[in-house]
DNA sequence: AAATATACATAGATTATCTATGTAACTAGA
DNA sequence: TCTAGTTACATAGATAATCTATGTATATTT
């Protein structure tokens, strides 16, 4: 369902998004965007990992291995470079939305990003 | 200000937006755009023209050269796969927006598209 | 006459994308 | 204890997308 060209646009936000909230591994954050976005959003994990990859690179991310509960994961956090980054993002999303809501005649989003 | 990978997202729904409402040429187009996003959305011709060339030869939308004001431009419409594919662009992005409203805590939206 | 705006085109370097495939450990059920 | 399924991470590399830079030409404005 979902169109290729958005499904590589949302995965950065996304995960910028979900590593906000607290450090965070491969595996799971899949689960968690499938669960959030109620079944829509079904990715891969070939699909993920190199994204993963690729935002550690960058710095926007910093990676960890953790063991726990007899399991060894990669924990990914946030790094300051990419809580800016996530907040541009933000704003470059709204801005794209607000100005596909104004043609579909749809309501926008009138809200700051902080 | 705009991210690469939302740029690149967003023609397409844009476009077939944009030609949703009447034949239009790409010049035009890029002015819409910028005038509708309130000069944030800024294409170059150079990015919109192939754009509009893969959309033709995937059949989204049809050409015709036509001549007013003295000026021969080329025009496009959509097609009724166009049309379809509009839907399935819509249903996408409002599907992705919604789970990052839900992560961002803001109002989702509630509509059918139609 | 010159500068700017309108209008379309494309080569091609650069980069992105994701499927397919591989490894390995753990878990639940039969 | 065997099997199937799940959890968990990794990467090669084929395929495709992207957009800058560049080119052409006409029309309009200064």
């Amino acid at each position: 369902m979902m169109t290729k060209g958005l499904m590589a646009a949302s995965t950065k936000p996304l995960i910028l998004t979900i590593l906000s909230r607290g450090k965070n591994y491969g595996y799971d954050i899949i689960q968690e965007v499938k669960s959030v976005s109620g079944g829509e959003l079904l990715w891969s994990d070939g699909m993920l990992y190199p994204v993963l990859h690729k935002l550690e690179s960058e710095k926007m991310i910093s990676s960890e291995w953790i063991e726990k509960d007899d399991r060894k994961r990669k924990y990914y956090k946030l790094t300051e470079k990419g809580r800016k980054e996530l907040i541009k993002e933000k704003e470059a999303w709204i801005s794209v939305h607000n100005t596909l809501m104004r043609f579909w005649e749809l309501p926008e989003m009138k809200i700051s990003i902080k």
